[in-house]
DNA sequence: TCCATATTTCGAGAATACTCGAATTATATG
DNA sequence: CATATAATTCGAGTATTCTCGAAATATGGA
């Protein structure tokens, strides 16, 4: 069910440490860092994070590969494009117009970075 | 402080009654419902819906405006465009690449629809 | 003014979420 | 195998959130 996904995904980043983890993880790239490093960084305790690491894997927005003694998180970009999909969707819902703002938005910026963002 | 506008908004729909809300306000457009209307709608006791209500105008995502007896409820686009906004800008800050499907999702689909959504 | 309607506010109870210290699991290395 | 490092799980305490019934506030109409 879609919106439960949305749901969860919307959840996990209404959350002060969560949205600054997934921030952090997104800034690094397809590398992400360990667990420790996200704690060390954001100064966290490591079994805090554990558990916010873990809400934001539930939801897909992060995923978790072990590297020798440490685990490598990185953001998961296919969760948020999903999650950007289904609000625009909402918003576009029956009322197309109201939603141009944002659909400009996106389209307009730096004319070299068209086509991506 | 812009992390703050953005946590509160999906603090507040991170919760379904309270998406469920927005998505119906979304959904009647400029118009909006009345409180009671909503409350029916989503078969929400009318005390229950007022504190998410309360909520959901605190983080700005819908406006309330008294009309005789009732207060018609609608959302706000201006703070959803600002959340799809700075969550595409997370997702592309650093690593425009990762993010250029939902650009092209957000451009492409039905070319009627082409500059709107 | 009196009454009905619409909504909010208040207060309390139950459930959930957040954080932390301590203990546990998994991996690597001497 | 023993030890150190990295991360998670467990258990408890505190705080926050959600929901509800009851009471209060605001508006419109008889």
């Amino acid at each position: 069910m879609e919106k439960n996904e949305a749901l969860n995904a919307l959840a996990a980043l209404g959350q002060e440490t969560r949205l600054d983890v997934f921030r952090l993880l997104v800034k690094t790239g397809k590398e992400g860092m360990t667990a420790g490093a996200v704690a060390d960084a954001l100064e966290v305790l490591p079994n805090t994070l554990s558990t916010h690491l873990a809400a934001l894997s539930r939801s897909g927005l992060v995923a978790a590969e072990r590297a020798g003694r440490s685990i490598q998180y990185r953001a998961n970009l296919d969760t948020m494009q999903f999650l950007v999909t289904y609000l625009l969707q909402d918003c576009c819902a029956g009322h197309p117009e109201l939603c141009a703002p944002i659909a400009t938005l996106v389209n307009s910026g730096d004319p070299s970075n068209s086509g991506s963002c």
